[in-house]
DNA sequence: ACCTTTCATGTAACCGCTTGTGTCACGGAG
DNA sequence: CTCCGTGACACAAGCGGTTACATGAAAGGT
């Protein structure tokens, strides 16, 4: 039905190697012969079969992210960084979400990547989850966002270190029964919470301050999440007076919390969170500022450079990226 | 490298058609012939190669997904209902923005989608734009998001309806000077902001009351935007006493923007937006609420649908979705 | 002046699957 | 007992590119 590459080879005199060279930039092509072809393809409005190219070549062009949410701010970041390399880099990006929207689990992702893509891109997925382990034993090039796991390439931030400078932020001020706001407790290290949690245990230790499990809370990453645990923090018999959050949206679930009990944040309770969501501007969050966009940016850039290169064993290494402290009204000295 | 049909179809004898048949539930196969062939298959391993498939077929069983942006909460969300029923359909989702995440301009998508997809899912891309001109003047079955325009299929609420909603709420609660915060005044119709702009003006006039250019201001569809305009028509010498905001968004920047100015949102003045985001409970925003998601998941129903028919001309019909208003405290009465 | 490179291009064999056209055996109708 | 319809498969021609290899002419070395 349309126009292909015989066509655009009739009309120019030559044949198709010729034209499949030219319009790809190979070299052993004569500029004149090339300019011709490019001229001709054009008025001929040609365009490649992918399918066809991607059959005779054995590379698809295509590279999957696979994430657990599309909807929520921090997926749906590092999403549109991602889109954004992986356009300019003429690559098609294959949406492939592990869960529904409603949070169900899905069939695996793994088998519909084989032979359909040449890379993968995984958001966030802890290293022990099973959609996550099928995905890597495909042994196709992969790099994960938001998240280390050893011995496969990854881009995120130092989430220890996130922790740290979110808790020392509030030790800082004069707290001393700080709370958390936990992920579900999970027993699986690399996870960002994990590793968050780390950092606040360490800047507690470093400052002979003692962690007390009665000040920990648990709930998903969500705002529905965050206001359920700040709940269970304020009742209590002693509530802390500063309260750490794993995310922005369950720091702003916490503030739910606490306007619901009728406690300023910043004023009685301090509260701090991680993330840089574009809310916490305006909700007058302190908070640990991530780079969420570059991690997508740069986990493709990686990516589309590992598969340009046909480099197939030399995974990338992990790269570290670095979050900020942006102190806003939601903490405050303890008060006397 | 990997194996392919053949493999199958020597370790089944029987010829390469049968196994193509028999794996996609073709009739005119011996039931235990197919049986036999899908158990081969399966202790192969076997995958049916994409490329492979589509260059015979001719279909590619992809959609293209074009936004404007990603990382905003009604595209990720619509994104978000759309992957899930292309999921399930088993079709290829196709990731593509019109603009960087800075907003830039860029490549438009058209030529990137001939030969690639089956159909293209646009989401509230206006109808004068260039690039949702490009992608419809391409002919491939397509259908467009929370936007409509004439002869072309469409999912999205009623906007003007919507616009009218909120403004009678407002009119209910004895306001008469009413604000309006809108898009940039750009000239054309079928946009969602327009409609919702001639649902306010409907309303206004079946109230008898005069809709004031004074009180009417310009912004972006963010929150910054919304900020923007509410300084505006604070700066007034007369403020209104009420706001239509055509967004959450915007009506979040108005919030900070009334907070800004020593204004309790719901007290002085009162301000509805349009949408039903995440955000709005948690900020106590009236709204009237669209199903966001649905728009996504309906609209890739239908695109689904058409393509399995094969009904190249039928174009799907354009469907309306249903809104609703949701009072909270960000409107009350007007105070005498 | 002759032989070897080098470069531009043509030839043709795939890539792995789909599908129209045969072929053959079987079974009921005449 | 022959004829024909039908179901189950096999055959083979594409689908539209890519690419290893062949070819021939021009260029360069001795």
């Amino acid at each position: 039905m349309g126009i292909t590459i015989k066509d655009v080879a009739d009309a120019a005199g030559v044949s198709t190697a010729t034209v499949s060279r030219a319009l790809r930039g190979l070299p052993n092509v004569d500029s004149a012969t090339r300019e011709r072809i490019q001229r001709i393809a054009g008025e001929l409005d040609y365009v490649i079969s992918p399918s066809a190219s991607r059959l005779a070549s054995g590379r698809t062009g295509c590279v999957a992210v696979i994430t657990p949410y599309i909807a929520r701010w921090y997926f749906s970041t590092v999403l549109s960084g991602v889109e954004s390399v992986l356009q300019s880099a003429g690559m098609d990006l294959l949406l492939m979400s592990v869960s529904t929207p409603d949070g169900q689990h899905r069939l695996p992702p793994a088998p519909r990547l084989r032979r359909r893509v040449d890379g993968v891109l995984v958001i966030a997925l802890p290293p022990q989850d099973s959609q996550l382990q099928e995905v890597l034993a495909l042994g196709m090039p992969t790099s994960l966002i938001g998240l280390s796991m050893p011995s496969v390439p990854s881009v995120a931030i130092d989430d220890v270190l996130a922790g740290q400078i979110a808790t020392q932020h509030l030790i800082n001020l004069g707290h001393e029964r700080i709370g958390v706001i936990n992920g579900a407790p999970i027993v699986s290290p690399y996870t960002a919470e994990n590793d968050r949690y780390r950092g606040f245990e360490q800047a507690m230790l470093g400052a002979h301050l003692t962690v007390d499990p009665m000040l920990e809370a648990y709930g998903y990453f969500t705002i529905a999440g965050g206001e359920q645990a700040m709940t269970a923090l304020l009742t209590q018999k002693v509530p802390p007076t500063a309260v750490f959050a794993m995310s922005d949206e369950m720091a702003f679930g916490a503030m739910k919390a606490m306007r619901a009990h009728g406690i300023t944040p910043g004023k009685e309770i301090s509260l701090v969170g991680v993330d840089g969501h574009d809310m916490s501007e305006f909700l007058d969050l302190t908070t640990v500022v991530q780079p969420v966009q570059d991690l997508g940016r740069i986990a493709a850039e990686a990516l589309v450079l590992q598969l340009r290169s046909a480099s197939p064993e030399i995974a990338g290494e992990s790269i570290r990226l670095p979050t900020q402290l942006i102190v806003r009204g939601s903490t405050s000295p303890r008060r006397a």
